[in-house]
RNA sequence: GGCGCAUUCGUCUAGCGGCCUAGGACAUCGCCCUCUCAAGGCGAAGACCGCGGGUUCAAAUCCCGCAUGCGCCA
């Protein structure tokens, strides 16, 4: 289709946090630019300045990068093409759009925003499409006479009366749509900035874009975008538009109200930026009927417009905590211990330094891979580790078909057991215990239950003879003597 | 209201005229493993391919209507 080098572009607005529709976009062109060698460029479209968010703008950057999509041009990092915020580039619109008006392909439009009113309205009751067209037969002396009363015209599109505009969307195949349905665009609002129209098509002009790869949203602009191209006489891009993503029903679009969207929400959550990266590359797109899992690497060898999908895709929070847990159990161990930090930092209130001193960190690790779904689980599996006052539901220490007696006994004949082990090791706990359980007429479930209550709180741990090692015979023995004294008061 | 887009198991999807009595994955259920929870293994259930017409020896696959959903504009 074109032989020149691939240039493609991501252009949110920084009008909130990234979602995950917006890193889905950003991710499928980034991953686009690196199958074919071609350069990913980051571009700014903050002419709304009323919704403006500086915060947003950084969270695009950090998320983005957080997901390992380096922009090769972009802000911060700069590039041949730029600037790449829109709001720097205002004189360049505002040219384009004097040269589209003195070729006559454009004009200036006076009409008052009253006017405008007025004919939406007879729009609602069933009128004509959009603007009537008004200025676009005004007379030189009309013209004059609107100057001369110091009205700031904007700049419309002059879009042919007759005739059929036909575009070209890799994803849906050829579009046609009669002129007759558009009305005439504006193109420079009075205040001198574009409209979204017009700054995309000339950036991406100017920009050198080779494919457009953006939003479903957008579908139903592109005759307007194409009429501008033909205007300005400029080769029209290459079209790619993806569809959206639904709610998890699949019904609606994808909102708060099912959760987090943005990609922040899942990083503050313990997901993984290679889990997120592999599971929104397969929202709406498919290699094979049968591989779900790629390396980064795997999916710039095998991204391919051809594999996405036409019709809107529901997003699986399931199927994205599967792959978060899949990600999490391949991790190397060491890696994971730095990456269970933070969170296991803000879940228990104690210091990142602190904790990295603690040797249970590294130790525990092995226990809890294969069982953490997010980074963030890890309190709820390892915060007796570092908590000195473990508190628990005292009932819990009953072991089911025992008596609080029993339970007494277990814990007592326990404790004498662990303290004169002479080798502190799994394996030999595990023996002492089972044959205990044995003596005392037990399951061992009974048992390991008692124990494992009453020296982590919960019923729910990492395997319990691990759990005791690494927790070491001191704190294990002055555990178990609390939970002697919890029962002993239920049973009074 | 106008214009546009979409329609295969609950969900993500494979399928681009015969290989489909429709394959895989998540979720669900059962069994195994087992000190709890996971992970893992095995298995089950789950889609009359939105509906109705065509075309064809043959259609999930091609064509036409309709329905539903979604998007954009106003």
């Amino acid at each position: 289709m074109t032989d020149k080098p691939v240039r493609v572009r991501f252009a949110p607005s920084p009008t909130g946090y990234l979602h995950v529709g917006g890193a889905r976009t950003a991710l499928y062109n980034w991953l686009f630019a690196r199958h074919h060698g071609g350069t990913f460029i980051l571009r700014i479209e903050d002419t709304d300045r009323t919704r403006y968010d500086a915060k947003a703008l950084e969270d695009i950057f950090d998320s983005l990068r957080w997901l390992g999509l380096y922009w090769d041009e972009g802000p911060q990092v700069g590039g041949a093409y730029g600037p790449y915020a829109q709001s720097e580039r205002l004189a360049i619109y505002q040219k384009y759009a004097r040269q589209l008006v003195d070729e006559g392909h454009a004009y200036y439009c006076y009409c008052s925003p009253e006017r405008l009113a007025q004919m939406r309205e007879q729009h609602d009751r069933g009128g004509q499409t959009g603007y009537d067209r008004h200025c676009r037969y005004l007379t030189a002396k009309q013209r004059a006479d609107y100057e001369a009363q110091g009205i700031v015209p904007v700049v419309r599109l002059k879009v042919p009366l007759e005739g059929q505009t036909t575009f070209y969307d890799v994803i849906r195949g050829q579009t046609t749509v009669d002129n007759t349905t558009l009305d005439d665009l504006v193109l420079l609002k009075s205040d001198g900035f574009p409209t979204y129209h017009l700054a995309n098509v000339v950036d991406d002009h100017l920009m050198e874009i080779t494919h457009i790869m953006r939003g479903d949203e957008w579908l139903p602009s592109v005759p307007r975008h194409v009429l501008i191209y033909q205007a300005f006489g400029w080769e029209i891009p290459i079209y790619a538009h993806l569809p959206i993503i639904l709610s998890p029903t699949g019904k609606g679009k994808l909102s708060k109200r099912h959760g987090g969207v943005e990609v922040r929400y899942f990083r503050e959550r313990g997901y993984l930026p290679e889990a997120m990266v592999n599971f929104l590359a397969r929202v709406g797109w498919s290699y094979d009927d049968k591989t779900e899992l790629f390396t980064r690497e795997e999916l710039i060898a095998h991204f391919d417009l051809n594999g996405v999908n036409k019709s809107p895709a529901a997003f699986s929070y399931e199927k994205l905590e599967w792959m978060n847990g899949v990600y999490i159990r391949n991790l190397p161990a060491d890696d994971l211990v730095q990456r269970l930090v933070p969170f296991l930092a803000t879940g228990l209130g104690i210091e990142e330094n602190e904790l990295r001193k603690r040797r249970e960190l590294r130790e525990l690790v092995p226990l809890v891979q294969e069982r953490l779904k997010t980074l963030a689980d890890i309190t709820d599996w390892a915060d007796f580790f570092f908590v000195e006052e473990i508190t628990y539901d005292p009932r819990l220490l009953i072991a089911k078909k025992t008596t609080p007696a029993d339970c007494v006994f277990a814990l007592d004949r326990t404790l004498e057991l662990l303290a004169s082990l002479p080798d502190f090791s799994e394996e030999a706990m595990e023996t002492a215990l089972r044959g205990l359980a044995d003596d005392l007429n037990m399951n061992p479930g009974q048992l390991f239950g008692i124990i494992r209550v009453a020296v982590t709180g919960k019923t729910v741990t990492p395997p319990l003879f691990g759990t005791l090692r690494i927790l070491g015979r001191e704190r294990v023995l002055s555990r178990l003597a609390r939970a002697r004294e919890v029962v002993l008061q239920l049973a009074a």
